[in-house]
This record gives structure tokens, sequence and C-alpha cells, in this order.
DNA sequence: CCATTGCAGATAAAAAATATCCACGATAAT
DNA sequence: ATTATCGTGGATATTTTTTATCTGCAATGG
């Protein structure tokens, strides 16, 4: 059991992206940089959340990524169904039937036992993801973390963040 | 998020295992064809089960493999542990201290709160492994499964199961 | 002794994850 | 309009992991 690097990726992202203020965007290759990976791989994954309308994704010169919903919507599990995919870990292949004695179909309709008590551990896994809000992990951060992380965390942000045209970003 | 096929196979070994009689064994040989699976390669994670106590070998003409311990004393989590190995899903690679600003190691003394939601959230899983026990998928079987199936299973464990020199298994 | 079985290690083949690149459309600034 | 920047999608390459096979070896019952 195994969850790929872009997991921690785009979870990092969705965090980072919770800080950008208003409408502004920031570009996959700031991020890329923050983290120290690959911008052409990280776009995969973005382009994922992008689909999965966990993001937005704004082209052109001042484009970039930002949240498609208030952080307080969305969830870990949203981003890892995003990245990894929506199938259960475990995927019963029905190997029972495979043995030499060939029995009729309808002997199996009955859904097999192992498949059931796996996937009901699998549902429990993804409760608990679904619980972890990412406002809540941005908040934990913001108070829990070291304040000289914090800080470079939000410069960075501040420094890359890039200002929509169209809409006013509430300016004084 | 995905778990190998060596789990299925290595839980519906076990299964198959807890309805051998006393300490009689059965080969690997046997189970690999009553699932359709490629003998050499069940091996490895009969093996890994039996690294992990979980199962007994016996070489020789007549051995096989049999359950460590009663049924009821084994569970999903045991079995999933030995085969996939211990290590959680999810591993924080900690890229947040790979950007260009690096920060002294000090400043990441507190655990990623990433890391722990995942981590949480994976101990939920192994907690619901935790409570299904090897008996439990068995006696569901036995009376939830099509008799057919259950026959024809019963029937086979019962040609192919060994005795044992040694201990007298009850003989009437 | 000898046939059968599990064990360990080397190896190979297949599949998946990771990573890079390029042509393209969109868009903002000039 | 031109240009530079950016995301998109597809093709492709690289690396790693999984799956599978084979061989020699030790154990053991007959």
């Amino acid at each position: 059991m195994k969850l790929g690097e872009g997991v921690e990726a785009a979870i990092h992202c969705a965090a980072m992206l919770a800080g950008v203020e208003g409408d502004s965007t920031m570009a996959a290759s700031a991020m890329a940089e923050a983290f120290g990976l690959s911008p052409s791989y990280l776009l995969k994954h973005l382009n994922m959340l992008s689909a999965a309308r966990i993001l937005e994704s704004v082209s052109g010169p001042a484009g970039g990524y930002r949240l498609a919903r208030p952080a307080e919507r969305i969830t870990l599990l949203d981003i890892v169904l995003a990245v990894e995919g929506r199938e259960p870990a475990f995927r019963c292949g029905e190997i029972r039937r495979n043995g030499p004695v060939r029995l009729d179909a309808s002997a199996y309709v009955k859904p097999c036992g192992i498949n059931a008590a796996m996937l009901k551990a699998e549902k429990a896994y993804r409760a608990a993801l679904a619980e972890a809000k990412l406002s809540d992990i941005v908040s934990e951060y913001m108070t829990d973390a070291d304040p000289r992380s914090v800080a470079a965390g939000c410069a960075f942000v501040a420094r890359h963040q890039r200002p929509q045209k169209s809409s006013s970003t509430k300016q004084a």
C-alpha cells in the first residue's frame, strides 16, 4: 500500500494556494520552486486538481492557479481522490472463482466477504480524510509551526501571487 | 493508493488454511491451484506470512502450510502488514524544506501537519482492519455464501490437507 | 536413497510511477 | 499586432515497483 508522491505535492500546493489573496493566482513554476519539485511533473498533478474542480487555472502571463472554492470546503479526501483516482485500494479479483472446479456464476452472486471487509476499512480511511479540511491544515500550520517557517512561507506567497485584472482585489 | 494482488491471495489462503484440521498442512501448490495463481509467486507471499509468524511451514513430502495460531487471533491487519510491509502509505518527503530559502533545521522540528493528518487517517484504516478477524471472515463465508461454493471449498480442503506424522490428529 | 516440499537468491518481464519535452491555445503587456 | 508568459494535452523517455519464473539448496517423510 503506497501513495504516490504527487499527493504530498498536491496537498502542499493546495495549502499554499489557500494563502493567496482574493482571486489572485500563483504560477505552477513558483510552487515547483517552493518545494523543489519538477515543474513539468507538478503540472500533471495540478491538472488533476483542476479537473476535479479543486483548483481553477488562469492562462496567460498573469496566470496560474488558485483554489476553486474556500479552503473550508476542501478536504484531504478531495485532493487524494483527485490525484490518486477514485478506485479503492483493494480490488477484488474474484480469485475464488479461478479454481479448477468451475461453479456456475450463480454460486457467486453474494459479494466476497474479504472484499467487504477491506472496503469497510478503506471507508474508515476516507472518512478520516474527509474530516481533514484544508483550512484546518493551514490554520494549524499558522499557529503551531516555527515562526520562521511561517514567515518564509507567507513571504513566498506574497511575492509570487499575482493579482488578476478584471476583478478588483478589495483595493483600499 | 493501491494494494498489491498478493494481499488478496494471502487472505484467501489464510482463510482456506483456517479450514484444515488439527496440525495438518496444505501445500502451496494446492492453494495456487485453488485460486488459479502462479505457484512460484504465491510462495513469495506465503513466505512473508511465515516470516510474520502468521503461518507455519513444514518441509518435506507431507509438508505445506498451516496457521501459526487460531484464526480468532489473526486479523486482516496482520496479513496486510505482513504482505505489504509496515510502512505507512503516506510518506512525508518533507518537501516543505526543499524551497530556495533554506531555513535552519531547527525551524522544522515540529512535525508536518499534513503528515499528521494523513497518518491519522491511516491509523483509522488499520484499526478497522484490526477489527476484522480471520475467524469472522471464515464464519461469515460459511453462513452467507452459496452452499455450492462452500461445499466445493470444503471438499477441496479435505482433499488436499495432509495430516502430520508426530502429532495424533484425534484419530477415532 | 529419493521424491516432495519450502526457502533464498538471481533474474526477467510487465506494469506503473516519475519525469521531460513540444506544439498549441489563451491572455496580458507593450 | 506582436511578443512573452502561462496552462493544456499528448507523446515519449526514464526509473522504480510489481509480478513472475527459474535454479540450487535444505528439510523431511517414505
